[in-house]
DNA sequence: TTGTACGCGTTATCAG
DNA sequence: CTGATAACGCGTACAA
């Protein structure tokens, strides 16, 4: 049996009570001796808190849900482990899942999630959200239920013209892009983005966020006639995929395609080539999302910045 | 305030023992009327058990700790998508933590995962662990404390082997290993398998586990005049550090540079050249670990698989 | 300033 | 077969 707090007031002859004011500073003051009394036998037994009876106690659990589409994605990893990271820095323990596992859709994670009371959810969700849970502790990343805002979210817009704008000053005229199975989340929005800025009702070619599909679309894209001469693509996944398949059927990046992906994650500087990427950084969102799961709620919109690397055609 | 037990027992007329033996199908038998009686209340009353409470009873969470180095990694941000999957599965959730975030190391983590009682806690840590907890419910996969096996782990020794084999029977003589920093855990044990193939005290390069520190080794290794024709590389953001160098500095890969890598995560199907890879399944090793977790325990040595594509000169 | 005692919501023992 | 009731370990009114 672990030691309680029973046992520490027992070494410290004092009461159970006393201990709990030492180890909590509060909510009454405690005498110098006893205070010093009571930290060296908490020290001397071990004493750890149990967690559980405290949070029986207080109801909070110290625990808070983290929900991903897919931790495999380089840009969500990066985002999940600045998110963790984030929250182990305020103390916050992390409860996480892959909304995309199996049959655990974004809805089951987050009812498991309320089960074991955790004490707040962060949703980083790329697609749509079934159930709008508006009057609830869920921080919504970068996209949100219908009818709701992100409370952090990038500016897509803006990231997607600036990419744009950089690919039309290489001289690029047809410029195509990559987005998901359908428009929706944020993908959907950098796909409004690029719509506008064509302005001539061309669709954007879809793939899944994987390595694999997007790799299936450059095959055909570079099979067929259709290849345009400049790409810019949703995420880094996808941008891996193309430039995997660029290589195997002998189309030079940038030469014969320039290519901007809008994720940026670590990997993409190690590419053959270099990626050009509009950079979303993740520290800043992990941050924005944590003091927001803390009542600290600016809802914030985080700018991406343009990485030149060699994809684009820059030197 | 939630509905309780106390409130359904009320409810059904009953007691909350006789709740309790009804949702928990034990450990007394109940009237079927009177079991009706309380599923009925139970339902009327969208009754949700406390799993606090019940924790605090039981002293069993429903939590399992996963600690990986680092979630970024290709090969480990797939297997702990598959560690989660599987304690999903069993209906566990999954408490996650890098254990090389900021100051967060190892031996913390498992203790902050330990005060919030987990029910037991995976940890896959690539380097050396200091303090061996031999007593306890860890499951360790890949590497353990010194004086432990490694419950669940990989066959290095084979993989190397046929790696170096491979190499071999495409006519290279002199193959490199990229080891990690120092030669701890299983990239240590790698690099042992290939020293003892090697033969001739030859020492391994060193990286460490990241893109821009083997990119920087490649750059090393391209500039100077000991660039071997052939690397076998323990890890898969090794290899592609290297593949990036590489492109950069003009090395064709295979031709002048062939390579095989010992993780096998599902990028290197698609960098450029697409790695030849020993793959280490990820699904077998999740499985193998939260099966030992739960106590099924065969310790288990998991066989990885030869890959071939193009970076070892194939086809 | 400190100690006693109750309650958080369960489960499980012990009488009935 | 069922009903009180005693823990589980902690926090905090309330009393001293």
């Amino acid at each position: 049996m672990a030691v309680t707090a029973r046992d520490v007031a027992a070494r410290a002859n004092t009461s159970t009570a006393v201990v709990s004011y030492v180890l909590n500073n509060g909510p009454r003051p405690v005498a110098a001796a006893t205070r010093l009394r009571v930290l060296e036998a908490a020290k001397d037994l071990g004493y750890l808190p149990n967690r559980i009876a405290k949070a029986l106690r207080t109801s909070r659990t110290g625990l808070v849900g983290v929900v991903f589409p897919d931790a495999t994605s380089p840009y969500f990893s990066a985002l999940a482990k600045d998110v963790e990271s984030e929250l182990q820095r305020v103390g916050k323990l992390t409860l996480f899942s892959n909304s995309e596992t199996e049959s655990a859709h974004e809805e089951d994670v987050i009812a498991a999630f309320r089960a074991v009371q955790v004490d707040g959810i962060i949703s980083v969700s790329s697609e749509f959200i079934a159930t709008g849970d508006a009057s609830s502790d869920v921080v919504y990343v970068f996209n949100a239920p219908p009818g709701l805002a992100p409370t952090v979210s990038a500016d897509d817009d803006k990231a997607v013209r600036i990419a744009y704008e950089h690919l039309l000053s290489h001289g690029h005229s047809d410029i195509g892009f990559v987005g998901g199975p359908q428009d929706a989340g944020p993908v959907g929005l950098r796909a409004a983005a690029w719509r506008a800025l064509r302005g001539d009702g061309a669709e954007p070619f879809r793939s899944a966020y994987s390595f694999e599909s997007a790799w299936a679309l450059g095959n055909g894209l570079a099979a067929g006639s259709s290849l345009p001469s400049a790409l810019l693509v949703a995420t880094d996944e996808q941008a891996i995929g193309i430039l995997a398949a660029a290589h195997e059927r002998g189309i030079r990046i940038p030469d014969d395609l320039a290519l901007i992906s809008l994720d940026g994650s670590p990997i993409t500087r190690f590419t053959a080539p270099a990626l050009t990427v509009m950079e979303q950084p993740t520290r800043p969102m992990a941050q924005a999302a944590v003091q927001a799961l803390l009542g600290n709620a600016h809802p914030e919109m985080i700018p991406a910045r343009l990485v030149i690397r060699r994809s684009c055609g820059c030197a």
